[in-house]
DNA sequence: CATGTCAATTAGACGG
DNA sequence: CCGTCTAATTGACATG
């Protein structure tokens, strides 16, 4: 897939009234979690911003102490690194600025926040996930909304095809005003303006085409639909 | 081939 | 206990 950089990827999908606001909220707003991934993890000291050091004030007390020990025979998972506050903050300022990170801002971030490279760089990934994610589920609600209000048109023009369907099968009589006999529906045609059926003048034509219902303002110039 | 990104998935922490 | 969030892993793929 786009491996590259999507440094474009973002979806642009100019979805109304839906500002593509990356994140802000949500996502990591407010503290981090994370875990060590599957039960796999190989011995990496995730906490262990490479050199065993302190830092931040972890907020759980997750903070890392030293798995190692208490290792003891049971199968102890490695404690999951929670970001601090101000972890979280930091990233998604650069997160604003950026959706990926050059090696030498990634590893700038990563001494700036005490974590590791890799740490840094999996938090941007999950990160344009979940923006991506949040952009899927709100073009879905808009294309659910859009699909309402087209289902909800074509319901009424539907209508309107009935109608315009019922005035041909059963066409008004019409009295020509010489004969004062009822007009045959072929010497009918309907006023585009008025939508009034009237009287052919001049000579009955034969066949004529149906060009009356598609000249009618009824009739959007959307597609030529197949029927009439 | 080394490197980077992504999608899918796993699993710990936490709140209700 | 279950659902949600999210750190971390894995495997596939793209690119230079």
């Amino acid at each position: 897939m786009g491996a590259t950089s999507p440094s474009g990827l973002e979806l642009t999908m100019a979805v109304p009234g839906l500002s593509s606001s990356s994140g802000s909220e949500g996502a990591g707003c407010h503290n981090g979690n994370g875990g060590c991934g599957g039960g796999n993890m190989r011995d990496l000291d995730i906490n262990q911003p490479a050199s065993g050091g302190e830092e931040e004030e972890f907020p759980m007390g997750s903070v890392e102490e030293d798995e190692e020990e208490r290792g003891v025979g049971g199968p102890h998972r490695p404690k999951k690194l929670r970001l601090s506050k101000e972890q979280s903050r930091l990233l998604e300022e650069s997160f604003r600025l950026n959706h990926t990170l050059t090696p030498k801002q990634k590893e700038a971030l990563a001494i700036k926040l005490k974590l590791r490279p890799r740490q840094v760089e999996v938090w941007f990934q999950n990160r344009r996930a979940r923006t991506k994610l949040k952009q899927t589920e709100m073009e879905c609600e808009y294309l659910k909304r859009c699909f309402g209000s087209l289902t909800e048109e074509n319901r009424r023009l539907q209508r309107e095809v009935e109608e315009l369907r019922a005035m041909r099968v059963a066409p008004p009589t019409v009295l020509s005003p010489h004969t004062r006999q009822p007009l045959p529906a072929s010497a009918l045609t309907m006023c585009p303006r008025c939508e009034r059926i009237t009287a052919t003048t001049g000579p009955p034509t034969a066949s004529r085409p149906p060009s009356s219902a598609a000249a009618s303002p009824l009739f959007r110039p959307r597609r030529p639909s197949a029927a009439f």
